[in-house]
DNA sequence: GTCTATACCCTGATAGAC
DNA sequence: GTCTATCAGGGTATAGAC
């Protein structure tokens, strides 16, 4: 069976995937794309214009899929199940990508550099989505009053750094410098699941930065 | 005055801080840094065995400093109080150094590629010191029982997300996507501490993810 | 649409004078 | 220790045949 154009260009385009998560913009290489994409490299010249606006395809993909899904979740549900689907929805796409949260993380130190207008708007749907779900805690009193851009960062922070971060962990775990227990993804969600809950909906007292609540028992199971 | 060689070599390492912050390993030019420090290019390469090398003296350098300052942290404190401290003291020092959180983030989406035993240890450091802390707090009873490696990364990642971010939440503010009142670095400080303590601590009901409480009332005072 | 061959620039690194 | 000049290689991008 002929490969077909079709074919042609989404090889390329999932191999400059893999290619700027592992090195960057600037690091990656339009002959090592070519190889990866088992491709030519002026086949990656005749579909895309040069090298930033491959990139930049590869990102606007990457972010509208997962901007797709977190918006698909449902508007109707309270505010506290709302950021915990977000969470959950954003994992398991990061997880099912693992490219995304390290070019995110790049993109994020370089503060968008080889973005332009078109892309970086796609990347902010994302904010978009929670810093609403945020506001509407708050609005409703579910949650204390947080700032919805301060409390976005507290939450998508986590997830990309940890799951951005996965090669580098597994590394210290190799080395024994990061015990190997507890460290599944499955288990970061529900930690940051019940950390986020926890911190957006207030105890008795949030503004006595010195008060201390002595715990009243030990919560029985594993480690959240 | 003549410029001393220490000068020189400490005029490079700046120059070099900020050049690999702003583009990265791959990115980052010799000539550029060169061109930056207002130093000859060749004196780079007498100084430095070559990019490489500078680049792990660099990295080197800015963690060690971090972790010398957090490590100051008293430990006789209360685990609530030192993880504050320790909250504290590291945006203090990423607020100072924005190079760092920026290199940060991209060293860790590469996976510590570019990093020798010796440099990778050192950033290690940071992490041991909150691990430590946290692990303590769950073992005296502080906080409730989370798993140190993951809530360290809930800790870190915002710290490292937001600061290293700046540059482009700076973009989106000017753009008028992000509001601009409340995103100042000491608000975020404050409400990264806030959630966290509120994280550590549990309320009554940690384990049962779907039990919600209603808030009793709206917390005076501005958003945390 | 696909491939070969190549132009050309940029950049890391060094030689060698002072 | 400092500088000028230069090399060698790798990288993006294109021309042009099929």
């Amino acid at each position: 069976m002929a490969r077909t154009p079709r074919d042609t260009r989404t090889r390329i385009l999932d191999a400059a995937r893999l290619e700027f998560a592992d090195r960057g913009f600037a690091g990656a290489g339009v002959d090592t794309i070519a190889r990866r994409a088992r491709v030519n490299k002026a086949m990656i010249y005749y579909h895309f214009a040069d090298k930033q606006a491959l990139y930049r395809e590869t990102l606007s993909d990457l972010f509208s899929a997962l901007t797709a899904r977190v918006r698909a979740i449902d508007e109707a549900l309270p505010p506290a199940t709302r950021i915990e689907r977000f969470i959950e929805t954003a994992a398991g796409f990061l997880q099912q990508h693992p490219e995304l949260p390290r070019i995110m993380l790049r993109e994020l130190a370089e503060g968008g550099t080889h973005l332009d207008q078109e892309t970086l708007t796609t990347m902010q749907g994302l904010a978009l989505s929670g810093t609403a779900i945020i506001a509407q805690g708050v609005a409703d009193g579910t949650f204390r009053p947080v700032h919805p851009v301060l409390t976005y960062f507290t939450v998508v922070g986590p997830l990309m750094m940890y799951l951005g971060g996965a090669p580098i962990r597994h590394e210290l775990v190799r080395r024994k410098l990061f015990p190997a227990e507890g460290l599944d993804s499955e288990s970061f969600v529900r930690h940051l699941q019940t950390f986020v809950k926890l911190g957006l909906t207030a105890g008795p007292d949030t503004r006595a930065t010195t008060a201390r609540r002595r715990p009243t028992r030990r919560t029985p199971g594993g480690p959240t």
